[in-house]
DNA sequence: CACATATTTCAGAAATTTCTGAAAGTTGAG
DNA sequence: CTCAACTTTCAGAAATTTCTGAAATATGTG
């Protein structure tokens, strides 16, 4: 590797990372490279400072774009692919929980829903399609939510990050003012939706 | 395999889904089985219904153990080790949301927060640092925003989660009511905490 | 303690994943 | 079309991870 040590250290860091994950270790190194690199990369860039072979190279920037986490760009009277990240860090995080929920959650909830339409054959089945109906209800309320959330503009998301759970009291404290005594408030009524 | 259709197909799709997250296939359909039987069920229950050898199973336990996702119980009169899952499915949410912050998020911002601290030899590493300390301060946040969230209590949680974004709308309204002209109402006051 | 029942460890086998160099493919310029 | 510059593919090598059987360890019972 032929990089300044601490962007050595943090590529060899999100190396391993990567390798909690599902990407690999060289995949993890040449997204952490990209992040930190001022300028776009071309692939020869790479060879070099991670010390990996052109090939490896290639095929992880493959999976790069695959998960929509690199942009592909050229320069004038250049022929070779250069490589940025693609956004802020908050459309990075975006990106990577919308390509994780594709790939892992919505392929879970399909197959949970169609383990749920098969009649149970014996009582241990049926027990455990109750624990799937469970699991099935709860992987769809956070989708509902991942829904709701997704659409809001970053710093309103930020916003609402920095409140966490006070959101609680502020509920309380509406619902207090809005309550009518035995009556559905203009609260309930549009916490209800 | 020694088990009926439907948990079976659900068993072998945990199984393929804990590889792609650290966790690997065998102890991934360990705690699938585990988490739809009705009864607890010993290490030869396993063996017997999953096919593996009685070593990989017992090496499979010790790390779900280890990751607090399933409890060692003992019945009267029964030398063996008897497993379930632990909790109802948010609880178990929660235990894998605090175990992955403490293995793979708490040791990143360690990384950062040194790495941060390093004189920065040249431009590049100047940047690089930049780079870093935005990525830092949106962990920080998320961790902030998590920390706050995790202690509500579960029936509150899922409030919160129906409401998604319409948080947002509530916001806007109640800043409308408490607006005095000119003046830090009490709303702001609240909000900002 | 001796024995039976259980669990854990661990060295190496098996399987899987990652990585490489060589070859094939692509593309723009002359 | 031909060449040079560049990228991709892919078969097999290398590395890593997972899995197993055999041996070691632990534990309750008489």
């Amino acid at each position: 590797m032929n990089l300044p040590p601490v962007i050595q250290a943090f590529v060899l860091h999100f190396g391993e990372m990567g390798s909690r994950w599902g990407i690999n270790r060289t995949v993890g190194q040449i997204y952490a490279l990209l992040y930190v690199s001022p300028e776009p990369l071309c692939a020869d860039d790479m060879v070099d400072r991670l010390g990996m072979s052109r090939s490896n190279v290639s095929m992880g920037l493959k999976e790069l774009q695959s998960w929509n986490l690199v942009r592909l760009m050229h320069k004038p009277d250049d022929r070779k692919d250069y490589f940025t990240t693609l956004g802020d860090i908050w459309q990075i995080v975006r990106t990577l929980v919308e390509e994780r929920k594709k790939r892992e959650v919505d392929p879970t909830l399909s197959v949970l829903r169609e383990l749920l339409m098969q009649n149970p054959a014996m009582a241990d089945e049926q027990h455990a399609q109750d624990k799937m109906r469970e699991m099935y209800e709860m992987i769809e309320m956070l989708c509902g939510w991942y829904d709701d959330v997704r659409r809001l503009e970053t710093d309103r998301l930020i916003q609402l990050l920095s409140l966490g759970a006070k959101v609680q009291k502020i509920l309380e404290v509406k619902d207090r003012l809005f309550a009518l005594p035995g009556g559905r408030s203009k609260a309930s009524a549009e916490k209800e939706g």
